[in-house]
DNA sequence: AGCGGATGTCATCCT
DNA sequence: CCAGGATGACATCCG
């Protein structure tokens, strides 16, 4: 249904705005009237009129014309959408496509509707203060009015403030020849207008009083209804709003609208991305842009096209007279900026107020150029002209070249070229997360060089597989190594290697844990085989409490494991060095366990005195000159632990790893053969738990290790991760400089073709050009920087 | 002699 | 409640 519903609108939208190019006179608000209740229904489906919002009823009332809002406002709220969403796939700084396409919905300035009567509070919702009731006479003369200039979204009570007097002349004179449309014609446009703002956006947005309002002001006599409107929308969507922000008051109703709107539209801000698309719209490629209006929308394109709608084409050329075209470019950047205001919307209705509108000079300083003619405006509020939408436009990709695409136009302009504008770049969602906080005005400031100075700092970050291969591998490696040594065959290295695969557990250790219940009485040993704490046990207890086991063991495995850290190469070694030991010993072998702790002392002792031998270490070698000088059973006691030294003295019959390492049954049954008195039994404990004990804590120590490993292994990613993010950072870096580049020289391009109705250029020194969700207005300096001025500002939107 | 790493041990907590 | 694992703290050994 929205589908249908959207293209429904779109295509009745376009329709009465060809008939209203052609001529053809429709009388759309009697054919609403009639008809609306089923086109409501089919557009929005019998629920809508549940749905409807003050907004909505305000400008009802104020209308007269009856038609439901409703109907209208989803209706374009969808066909809004759809053209937001295409906008915003443009968002993407990296597509390479240059190509721009903007679709324009013209909305002639006699649809204003008067906004003044409803100034109040009810205005807060976006719209609402928006809603105004339009003069058709107005209307139409503002339509004459067409020269952006005086077409200026006048900030509120401008009017009835009093123009500023430099555009009071130009005003007049645009109003006089807005007056040419016919009234017919301005109810046609009004309704689209309508239309327009009940999408989402306030009427004001749409507001062609608005733009006109300068006029109107330069022509207090003249009732502007929709100038107030308009002025309300300004307010909305610039900062400079603000200083209509004092009530603003219609020039005809005189009634004054509340600052809150100001302050309401003013959040909503225009992104930079949006600004510069809207730039690329209006300044397609090179040559003078015209806005072509098809239907309800036009598109924008390089301006060597003949615009089939003369009236609402709009040129961007300096040189155009000030009728009509200037307006119709005001009603198309009013319409880009209403969209985008409507993107804003939707993401957030949380806009940032641009900082930009409110320091103009500020800006300026910052552009390379001295002179500012004036400042084209974006209102960021919700409200203001939706004439324009692009319907396709692409931001040519950061690595193209900005300059190739403008210059062209550069070039054509040839004479003035105002510098700078200003923009403001609003916090819009879409756009913020790319160009981040960064404000137009620091379009013009050199981009920021962090980011190559990151990319040569950043540090090469080392391989990460490195540190997993050092990780994983070492342990297996070391293994493999020590077996090696130990006078391992392959087929027993192999089984090592297995043995590691097959365990599971959290770490060698523990996966080989001695107290593995598996372990049978027999071959209870298997702990002590397999885990690295296990190997010293088993050896403590095979060579009884006299052998120099350990010390011989230890420094043979730490030959092995060669350089490695210490810490892994004892962990290794612990871990495996034990069933490498006990492979000579033919029962253990067929039990791949550790049995050492069976094992008589002298044999232990002697095995060890030959591993001993066999290792080429220096340790080793100060331990075998011990060996070969003490009697075995004296080097036995000095180097047997103190538990097995106790042990022995108490004349404990079995050996300290049996008791380690035994299951609770089996140690039970074990303690329960032997006829052990209580000291012996309470020693016997002992030794169990400190061996335990210690195990555990080899573990510990161990887990500690591979938590540091990992942590370590954590930081290399991060550290990659950063450098990555880094790179990518220089990367929208450079995208954004690119882009202010660009937006500057369209700036310039922009400000050097407006034209007041006299068809002189603006002075840089009088006026500046302000971007806002809204579009761009060209702002009196005065105003910019006096936001709580009055009426004055002249904002003459030229649009391109 | 002092330092630091490795290891053992204890106390404690937790399962 | 006991056995045992986990872990911090401390002690000891050793280079």
């Amino acid at each position: 249904m929205l589908y249908l519903k959207k293209y429904f609108t779109e295509g009745l939208i376009q329709f009465t705005i060809l008939l209203s190019l052609i001529g053809v006179r429709v009388d759309l608000d009697s054919y609403f009237n009639n008809q609306l209740p089923p086109l409501r229904e089919i557009i929005l489906g019998p629920s809508s009129a549940y749905t409807q919002t003050q907004f909505h009823n305000l400008r009802n009332t104020l209308d007269g014309y009856g038609i439901h809002p409703k109907s209208v406002d989803l209706d374009h709220f969808f066909a809004t959408r759809r053209l937001l969403n295409q906008v915003r796939s443009l968002d993407h700084l990296r597509v390479p496509s240059t190509e721009l396409s903007a679709w324009l919905v013209h909305r002639d300035p006699e649809t204003v509707v008067s906004a003044t009567s409803q100034s109040g509070p009810s205005i807060a919702l976006d719209n609402g203060g928006s809603l105004e009731d339009v003069n058709n006479s107005e209307a139409s003369a503002m339509r004459g009015a067409g020269s952006a200039s005086e077409t200026t979204y006048s900030l509120s009570g401008e009017d009835s403030l009093g123009a500023v007097a430099p555009e009071d002349s130009q005003e007049q004179g645009e109003r006089e020849s807005s007056d040419d449309l016919s009234k017919e014609d301005i109810d046609l446009i009004d309704i689209l207008w309508r239309q327009d703002i009940d999408l989402g956006a306030g009427r004001e947005v749409f507001n062609y009083s608005n733009r006109q309002k300068e006029s109107e002001a330069d022509k207090p006599n003249e009732e502007n209804e929709e100038a107030g409107g308009r002025e309300e929308s300004w307010r909305n969507g610039l900062n400079l709003r603000a200083v209509q922000s004092q009530a603003h008051v219609d020039g005809e109703t005189g009634e004054s609208i509340p600052e809150e709107l100001t302050s309401l539209g003013a959040q909503t801000s225009l992104s930079l991305q949006e600004c510069l698309r809207l730039l690329e719209a209006t300044f397609p490629f090179g040559e003078e842009p015209e806005f072509q209006a098809t239907g309800s929308t036009s598109q924008l394109r390089p301006s060597t096209e003949e615009t089939p709608s003369t009236s609402q084409g709009i040129t961007l050329q300096s040189p155009l007279p000030q009728s009509d075209t200037p307006l119709d470019l005001e009603q198309q950047w009013q319409d880009i900026m209403s969209i985008m205001e409507l993107q804003d919307m939707e993401v957030n209705n949380t806009a940032v107020n641009v900082s930009m509108n409110n320091d103009p000079n500020n800006n300026n300083a910052s552009t390379t150029e001295s002179v500012t003619i004036g400042s084209f405006e974006l209102p960021r509020s919700t409200l203001i002209n939706q004439d324009v939408s692009l319907h396709q436009a692409s931001l040519p990709s950061c690595s193209q070249d900005f300059p190739t695409l403008f210059n062209p136009e550069l070039d054509s302009t040839g004479g003035q070229r105002p510098t700078l504008v200003r923009v403001s770049s609003s916090n819009s969602s879409n756009i913020n997360s790319t160009f981040g906080a960064t404000n137009l005005t620091g379009l013009f400031l050199p981009p920021a060089l962090n980011s190559t100075t990151n990319l040569t700092t950043t540090p090469v970050l080392p391989d990460p597989f490195s540190s997993l291969l050092e990780e994983s591998m070492l342990d297996e490696i070391s293994l493999l190594d020590l077996a090696m040594e130990e006078g391992f065959s392959q087929a027993q290295a192999s089984q090592l290697e297995d043995e590691l695969d097959s365990d599971s557990g959290l770490s060698l250790d523990s996966s080989h844990s001695p107290a593995s219940p598996s372990n049978s009485e027999t071959s209870c040993s298997s702990a002590a085989s397999s885990s690295s704490t296990s190997a010293t046990f088993s050896e403590e207890g095979a060579v009884g409490y006299s052998t120099d086991s350990e010390a011989a063991a230890a420094e043979t495995e730490e030959g092995a494991v060669g350089g490695y850290q210490p810490e892994y190469s004892k962990l290794c070694r612990m871990s495996y060095q034990d069933p490498s030991k006990f492979h000579g010993i033919p029962q253990l072998e067929s039990v791949n366990h550790n049995h050492t702790y069976n094992l008589p002392l002298a044999s232990s002792y002697s095995e060890r005195s030959q591993l001993s031998a066999s290792c080429s270490k220096k340790g080793r070698d100060k331990q075998m000159q011990q060996t070969k000088l003490q009697p075995p059973q004296d080097y036995a006691d000095r180097q047997s632990s103190r538990d097995e030294r106790r042990a022995r003295a108490m004349d404990i019959p079995f050996s300290n790893e049996k008791i380690i390492n035994l299951p609770v049954e089996e140690f039970n049954e074990l303690l329960a053969k032997h006829h052990l008195n209580e000291d012996q039994l309470a020693l016997i404990r002992d030794i169990r738990r400190r061996g335990k004990n210690k195990m555990a804590a080899q573990n510990c120590r161990k887990r500690k290790l591979d938590t540091i490993l990992n942590l370590e292994q954590g930081v290399q990613d991060l550290q990659r991760e950063k450098a990555q993010l880094l790179k990518e950072k220089m990367e929208y870096d450079k995208c954004i400089r690119q882009t202010k580049q660009k937006v500057q020289s369209l700036s310039r391009e922009l400000f050097a073709q407006l034209r007041d109705e006299e068809g002189r250029p603006y002075s840089a020194s009088e006026y500046c050009l302000q971007y806002g969700p809204d579009g761009v207005l060209l702002m009196p300096r005065n105003m910019t920087t006096e936001q709580s001025n009055k009426p004055d500002k002249k904002q003459k939107d030229k649009k391109k």
